[in-house]
Formats: structure tokens, C-alpha cells, sequence
DNA sequence: AAGGCGGGGTG
DNA sequence: CACCCAGCCTT
């Protein structure tokens, strides 16, 4: 299970990744090159926490966007959490948007670390993106760990299953101690375009000759897929408050979506979808709790339901909203595009645009009246 | 050690 | 449509 150590082969693997690395690497817009050839590590930081769980060619959109937003580490600390949070709108797992802000704060305080353990100290930093702040921007000898990097060193040992400890060790094992951040960045490109998880493209590798995967005939196979939590089913009410531009928004706290606004929810564990009297019970919850529990015969209308997956949840939210002519509560209504949303609401309230549009499109008389 | 956390992609 | 990807934090 070990790799030999020390690697008998790596002079010749690192020179052959690092010749493919020059030619056929990507040019991405983090990668800009200081004089002294190393990258800034803002810049660096920020690619890093948004590439973390998002591929790069939706990175891409989002990194431009949030460098214009925020081009320092100054500018991203003095801005509200809100402001950080629309920037992210849509890419998912927003705590590290939160936490990039908190990182920023703290830089600002006490300086940007130039370490791969004082980069390790700030909140959302892991082992992953400290060493690739650490060796891209400050030419530190420290190796990544990332699913593509994983990938590789299983192919290359033919270790189909690369645990932490081993895949860490051999990750430091192959680095290129006189270039590590360009070692990095090689191998993350190999995996990401030629040592893919389907197919991989062996036929365009510079490593054929070194991979036992290869050798084997098989190298799909490696490293063997993960066994995955089931997926929990999420079913609730939400209802519409207002116009699907203007509607009324609440904060959403904890760790689901936390930070974000959005439709007041009521959800349910439920295996099976909700039968139109558990539907009715928890509209009348969500009614009661925003104090609209006392307004008589107050009318809501059924838009339809939004399914929306989140990795680890199913979520089948049926929508409602207040029938227009109805009394409009004392809620505050908000313009969406005053505040960070999920695509969850932004699903749901494109229900109350295609409920309004859609009428008209074809004809019917039963639009809004 | 295991589960939670979005949002996509592909065959 | 089922099945894939994946770093950090909390528990």
C-alpha cells in the first residue's frame, strides 16, 4: 500500500508532468504570475475556497464576479456579510462565503498569514487550501490533497482505495521540492482534464509509462467509487407574500442556507409526498407563525410544487400565495435582488412569474385579476 | 469517524 | 433518469 519511498521514479514522473504542465495547463484568471513567479495569495485564497466543491468552468463566472466585488482583502472585509453572500448567490455551500468573510476580518486584524499553518488557522481554511495557498503563493514545499490529486496517486499505485494517511503521503512523497506550486497545479490539471473520473483519457497522459492503473488495463477502476448517504426526502409549504419580485423574506438561519434569504418555509421529514390536509396543517402553521394566524378567511392560492436536490436532501416544496384582492398583512416586502437568495427560491418564485406570464401567453382570461 | 452542507454534471 | 463529484466544519 505504501509508495516506495523514496519513489524510485518521480525525477522522471515529475520532468514528464511538468513538460505536459507547460503545454497543455490550464490559463485561469487566479493564475496571474507575480515577478518572482509566485501567485497573490488573495487571489489564490479566493479561487481556492470557490473551487473547493465547484468545478471550475462555473467557478470561473463566480470568481470573476467576486474579485469585481471585492479585489482586496480590505474591500471583502469592510463589506456587510449580506454583500459577500449575494456574490456567492447560487454556488452553493454558503457557509464558505461566511467564512471567507470571518477570514478576511481576521487578515485585516492580524495580517495576511504566510504559512501553511497560520493559513490553517483561518476559518474555512483546511489542510487543501493552506497548501495551496502556501505553495502557489509563497513557494512553500507543501502538497495538495484534493479529489483530483487523490485520483492520480490511486491510478498511479493502482491503490484503489486511497485512504488519507497513505494518499497524503504519497502526495508529499511525488512533490517537486524545487517547484511545488507549479507540482501542484500540474497534477490538480491532470486530474481535472486527462485522469478524469469516467473514461479517462489515457491516450493524451504523460504518465503511461508509470502507472501501475494504466499497466492494469483497467484504470477506471481506481479509485473504487465511495459508498453514499441515502438521500433524505424534505417536503413542506412555502408561501409567496407579495410579487415574486417583491416578496416578503425571512433570514434563514443555521446551517441549512444559513446567512440567506428567503420564502417562509414550513418543512416535514416524509417518506411519502404530503396528503392536501398535512399540506393545509402546515400552511396553517406557517400562517401562525407570521402572525397571520388571526386574519379571517385568508385566501391562498396552490402555484404547484418545486423539487429541488441538495445533495443530501430531496426537497418537494408545494407553493402557495396570497390571493390577490386579499387584505396584504403588515409584512415587509423586499426586492429580491436586495438580497442573497437559494436557487431553492429563486425556483420557487419563478413559479410566481410563470403563474402570472403564462396566462397571458396563451390566451387565458385567469390570470391575475 | 461520520454526517451535514449546494449545486452542478454525465451516461 | 440514476448516478457521479467533493473540502471543511460540526457533532
Amino acid at each position: 500500500m505504501k509508495p516506495p519511498a523514496p519513489f524510485s521514479g518521480a525525477t522522471e514522473v515529475r520532468s514528464a508532468l511538468l513538460g505536459w504542465f507547460a503545454a497543455q495547463g490550464r490559463d485561469l484568471p487566479w493564475r496571474l504570475t507575480g515577478d518572482d513567479g509566485r501567485r497573490d495569495p488573495y487571489r489564490v485564497w479566493v479561487a481556492e475556497v470557490l473551487l473547493q466543491q465547484t468545478q471550475v468552468v462555473r467557478g470561473r463566472v463566480y470568481y470573476e464576479r467576486f474579485l469585481t466585488a471585492f479585489p482586496s482583502v480590505q474591500a471583502l472585509a469592510r463589506a456587510p456579510q449580506e454583500a459577500v453572500l449575494k456574490a456567492w448567490e447560487g454556488c452553493g455551500y454558503y457557509a464558505r462565503a461566511r467564512n471567507l468573510h470571518r477570514a478576511a476580518g481576521v487578515m485585516v486584524e492580524q495580517g495576511v498569514p504566510r504559512t501553511y499553518e497560520g493559513w490553517l488557522a483561518l476559518p474555512g481554511v483546511g489542510p487543501y487550501t493552506a497548501a495551496a495557498v502556501a505553495s502557489l503563493a509563497y513557494g512553500e514545499r507543501r502538497a495538495v490533497l484534493d479529489g483530483n490529486v487523490r485520483r492520480v496517486l490511486s491510478r498511479l499505485y493502482a491503490v484503489s482505495v486511497p485512504t488519507d494517511l497513505w494518499a497524503q503521503q504519497a502526495a508529499d512523497a511525488l512533490l517537486d521540492p524545487d517547484r511545488p506550486g507549479a507540482w501542484n497545479e500540474a497534477v490538480m490539471d491532470l486530474g481535472a482534464t486527462v485522469c478524469i473520473p469516467k473514461s479517462p483519457r489515457c491516450g493524451e497522459c504523460p504518465l503511461p509509462a508509470h502507472c501501475q492503473a494504466f499497466a492494469s488495463g483497467e484504470p477506471a477502476r481506481y479509485p473504487a467509487p465511495k459508498v453514499r448517504a441515502e438521500v433524505k426526502q424534505v417536503r413542506g409549504v412555502a408561501l409567496l407574500v407579495g410579487t415574486s419580485g417583491r416578496p416578503y423574506l425571512e433570514q434563514r438561519s443555521g446551517s441549512l442556507l444559513g446567512g440567506l434569504w428567503g420564502l417562509p418555509v414550513e418543512l416535514v421529514q416524509a417518506e411519502s409526498a404530503l396528503t392536501s390536509m398535512e399540506e393545509q396543517a402546515a400552511l396553517e402553521r406557517l400562517k401562525l407563525r407570521l402572525g397571520l394566524g388571526q386574519i379571517e378567511r385568508l385566501n391562498t392560492e396552490r402555484l404547484g410544487t418545486v423539487e429541488h436536490t441538495m445533495t443530501h436532501r430531496q426537497l418537494s416544496v408545494a407553493v402557495f400565495r396570497l390571493r390577490i384582492g386579499e387584505a396584504v398583512p403588515d409584512l415587509p416586502l423586499t426586492p429580491v435582488t436586495e438580497r442573497p437568495l437559494s436557487r431553492l427560491d429563486h425556483k420557487m418564485l419563478a413559479l410566481a412569474e410563470a403563474d402570472r406570464v403564462q396566462p397571458a401567453l396563451f390566451g387565458y382570461g385567469a390570470g391575475e385579476a
